[in-house]
DNA sequence: ATATTGTATTACTATGTAATGATATAACGA
DNA sequence: TCGTTATATCATTACATAGTAATACAATAT
């Protein structure tokens, strides 16, 4: 078994990941940098809450903050996120798959092979 | 950018493991399956929370639940889980040696290039 | 039937944090 | 300098949840 230090580092990480609002703002810069009012804008969350979490993504790592005259614009800084991100989607549409087919058993179960319904 | 329910699912699952405990719990059945006083005794953790954290991951599609006599044994359900953490592993690697090259440098700053601590 | 063992659930406390309005700070223009 | 705009921080509220002790439930043995 890993180190506890190690798998908190790691818990850490995926807690950064684990709230929408985060996801929806490294989506929102995923095609290039965005300042503060742009990433509001993308994802229309409130300006304080914004911040507070360009200040988490940053403060974890993911994102780097680039002041630009009046505005700050933040870059990712760790594309791996969405690596991340595509693995869970295969899960996801796996598990969803494996119950539509148990939906299908259950029909038939239900009706008979014969009689499949459209 | 993908839609709110999609990166809500995803949010969910890194939620489940963005925990300690439950990686912990992970890890002692990476090898096989156990029951839960093989992974109380592995973890540390108490009776009560080891199941309420397994329920949790079963929730989640995690794990799968094997009663067999008295004893309930649980298994891996998505041994994808372990490539999640090897990306986030590799990434905080990368990182601590930035922070550690970015250390070196300022060493030099303050010293020297010629007189290179130890 | 009853006791024993292993697991699940409940009730509770303590802690963490997301969202938000108000305020502070910084950069620039008039 | 003063005002304006963009961002950050603060204070507060509301809610979620990890851990735990007590209890309930299920399977087996005596």
């Amino acid at each position: 078994m890993p180190t506890t230090a190690l798998l908190s580092h790691v818990a850490e990480y995926f807690k950064v990941l684990s709230e929408l609002s985060r996801l929806q703002v490294l989506c929102a810069i995923k095609d290039g940098p965005k300042n503060v009012s742009e990433i509001m804008a993308e994802t229309g969350l409130g300006q304080a809450n914004v911040s507070k979490h360009l200040k988490i993504l940053a403060q974890a790592g993911l994102i780097s903050r680039h002041p630009q005259g009046v505005s700050v614009y933040y870059a990712l800084a760790d594309p791996m996120i969405f690596d991340l991100c595509t693995l869970v989607c295969q899960s996801l549409e796996q598990r969803l798959q494996r119950q539509s087919q148990q939906l299908g058993a259950l029909q038939n179960s239900f009706f008979g092979e014969s009689q499949k319904p459209v």
